[in-house]
DNA sequence: CGATTCTTTGAAATCCATTTCACGCGAAAG
DNA sequence: CTTTCGCGTGAAATGGATTTCAAAGAATCG
C-alpha cells in the first residue's frame, strides 16, 4: 500500500504538500498536477486510521438500533446510509438487540473508534447512558425514541397522535371493547402510543379501569405480542378490536387470532407501523404508517449540521405518521 | 479520555508496561494490579484507531450485502454479528445495493480502514473485483454468492439441488407446466437456481424449448418479480406453477396472481427462500428454506480461522437447503 | 562463588497523515 | 531602492498504542 511519503518522493514533493493537494491547501498548480499523476499512479489512497488518528476523529458514524431484523429499522439505516453517503460517512450498523448492556459496549467503541457521532434509536428511556459521549464532544441524534435527558438532539414521530388516531379509527368503525399492546414499559414509543390510545378511549366515554385492565406490555418481538394477545382473548371480557404498538407484535397478536379461529374484521385489529407485505396478508391490515425512511434521513441531516459546525440549540423534529385503513379494521359488522 | 501514558505515569510504570498488562505480556502481578487500579481510576480504554495504526489491522470485519432489506440477508447477518461478537470483532454492514460501483467504494474502504477481513456477498460475478484485497493479505470469505476467481474461502447455499427439489415437487403435485422467475443473469445463485430448474424439468421430458420459453430473469426484487409474473401469464401458453428464485420476488409474483384473480394451490407457486411471515400469507407459502442465519456464522467463522493465522487450503462450504411443503403447491386440483 | 540463562522493565522506534512553524522568494507599497 | 506583505514550501511535531532492543536484576547451574 502505498503511504503519503511514497507518492512524495515519486513527485519530488514534501508530504505536507501532498497531503495539501488532497485537503485543499494552497499549491501550485503545476505541483499538484505532479503530485495527483504519481497518486493515480501508485493506487494512493490516504490511510483513513492514521488520518483518524491525527485529527480525532473517524469519517465513520455509529447507527445503533434495537432490532436489525424489523423492516422499520433497516428503512430507517437505509434513509441514514443515503444521506451519509453524500458526505462521504461511512456508517456502521450496530444492532443492541434491544439489551443496554450491548449497546453499552457499542457506545464504548463508538468513542474508542473515535466516530464522528452517533444515531442511536435508545434501547431503554431510563438506562441508556449518553452523557459520556455528550462529554468527549460527540454529536449524538436520538431516532424514534426519547432518551431521558433532552441534551441531544432528536427526531421522533408524533406517537401519541398517531395512537389517539389509530384508536378513534377503531371506535368509528364500531368496535366497542378496544384492547391495547404496547411495548416494554421503559421505552417512549410504547408510552407514548399508550398515552394516545388512553386519550382516545378516555374521550370516547370508556372508564378508564376498563382500558387499564385491557392494556398489555410486551417486547416489540413477535412472540410478545402472540402471548399478549392470547392473555388478552383469555380475559373475562375479552376485547373485541385490538391496537398494537408495533408492527411485529402485530404479526403475533395476528397468529394468535388464527389458532383461535378469529379472524379479522370481525374482530378489529391494527398496527403501529408498517407490516412487510401488510398488503399479502388476508385480510389486508390498516396501519399507522410510519416515515421510517424520513426518520433516518433526518436524523443523518441534523447530525451532518453538527459535524459542520452549526451552533443552532438542540432540535427535536417530529415527524406525522399516516393512517391507513384497509379491510382489517372495516367494522364488526361487516361481512 | 485518558491514554497509555496517563495510566503509565499514575501507576508509576512506562507505557510498554501498561499495554503488556492489556495484551498479555510478563508483568508481575504487583505491577499489573497497579497498572489495573490506575486504568480502572481513569476509565481508560485503549484508542482503537492507535492501535489499528500500529497493528497495521482493525478489530473491525467488513460485511458487503446487497440488499439490507431482504430479511435473508438480515439474518445472515446476524449470524455474522453474533459469531464475531464472541471474539471482539466489529461488524461493519455496508449495503451494496446490487451495485458494483457502490460495492468498489466499500472495498476501498475496507482497505483504507485496514479492516480485518471481509464477507461478502457478491453484487455480481463477473464485475466483483476481489483481487485488490487478496493482494495486500486481507482475508475475504464469499457468502451465498460465488465470486469468479475461486481464491478465496467460501459458505454457499447448494442451489442447484434446492432448485431441482422445489421444481420436482411441483411437477410431483400435478402442475403440468411450470415456469420459472430466476434472478440477474450474472449472479451465481440465479444460475444455479435456473440449472436445478432446468435438470428437473429436462428430467421429466419437459422440451427445453419450452422451458426456456417460460424462464424469466428479474432483479431480485419485488417489483422484479412483478413484472416477470405478469408476462409469464400473458404468455400464449401460461404456466400452472411458478419456481420463484428469490423470496422477494415470490411478493411480487403473488402479487401479480392476485390481480389477475387466480389464487394458489390452484396455480402453484413456490418460493427459493423463506418469505418473512410466510405463514401469515394466504394461502401458506411453500418454501426453500435456506440457512441464511448458518451462513452468515459459517463465513465468520472461516473468516476468524484465517485471521488467527490457519493455513488451511481455500474451503468451500456448502450447506444444504430445506424444502418445507405448504398450501400452496398442493396441486391444481386441490380445492 | 563465578558463570550463564531467564525474566522483567523502560526507552525509543514505528505505524501514517495532518498541521504548525519558519523560511525564502517575489510582488506591491513607500 | 528598501520595506512589507503574502504565498508556497518542507522539516518536524503530533496523535496513542505496540513492539523491539538492550540493560538490569534474579535465578540456576557447575
Amino acid at each position: 500500500m502505498a503511504t503519503i511519503s511514497d507518492v512524495a518522493r515519486a513527485a519530488g514533493v514534501s508530504p505536507a504538500t501532498v497531503s495539501r493537494v488532497f485537503n485543499g491547501g494552497r499549491v501550485t498548480a503545476e505541483r499538484a498536477d505532479r503530485v495527483r499523476k504519481a497518486a493515480a499512479d501508485l493506487g494512493f489512497s490516504p490511510n483513513r486510521v492514521a488520518r483518524s488518528l491525527r485529527m480525532q476523529r473517524a469519517s465513520v458514524i455509529g447507527l445503533l438500533i434495537p432490532d436489525i431484523e424489523n423492516p422499520f429499522f433497516t428503512s430507517l439505516a437505509r434513509g441514514v446510509e443515503d444521506v451519509a453517503q453524500r458526505t462521504n460517512l461511512s456508517v456502521v450498523l450496530c444492532n443492541t438487540d434491544e439489551d443496554v448492556e450491548k449497546e453499552r459496549r457499542y457506545l464504548d467503541i463508538a468513542v474508542a473508534e473515535q466516530m464522528a457521532g452517533v444515531i442511536v434509536a435508545a434501547a431503554s428511556r431510563r438506562r441508556t447512558d449518553l452523557s459520556a459521549l455528550a462529554a468527549r464532544g460527540m454529536p449524538v441524534v436520538a431516532v424514534d425514541r426519547r432518551p431521558r435527558a433532552a441534551e441531544v438532539d432528536a427526531v421522533m414521530v408524533d406517537n401519541q397522535h398517531g395512537g389517539e388516531d389509530a384508536t378513534a379509527h377503531l371506535l368509528e368503525r364500531g368496535y366497542e371493547r378496544v384492547a391495547c399492546i404496547t411495548g416494554p414499559a421503559g421505552a417512549s414509543t410504547s408510552e407514548d402510543r399508550l398515552a394516545g390510545y388512553r386519550a382516545a378511549m378516555h374521550e370516547a366515554g370508556v372508564p378508564d379501569d376498563w382500558t387499564r385492565a385491557h392494556t398489555r406490555h410486551a417486547d416489540f418481538r413477535v412472540d410478545g405480542g402472540h402471548a399478549a394477545m392470547r392473555e388478552l382473548l383469555s380475559l373475562r371480557t375479552p376485547p373485541d378490536a385490538v391496537f398494537v404498538a408495533n408492527n411485529l407484535m402485530t404479526v403475533g397478536a395476528l397468529k394468535a387470532l388464527r389458532e383461535s379461529g378469529i379472524e379479522p374484521p370481525e374482530f378489529g385489529i391494527l398496527s403501529f407501523g408498517d407490516v412487510p407485505w401488510a398488503s399479502l396478508v388476508r385480510p389486508p391490515l390498516t396501519t399507522v404508517q410510519l416515515p421510517s425512511y424520513d426518520l433516518g434521513a433526518s436524523a443523518a441531516a441534523l447530525l451532518q449540521d453538527r459535524l459542520a459546525g452549526s451552533g443552532k440549540p438542540l432540535q427535536t423534529v417530529v415527524l406525522r405518521t399516516v393512517l391507513q385503513p384497509r379491510e382489517s379494521t372495516e367494522g364488526p359488522g361487516a361481512r
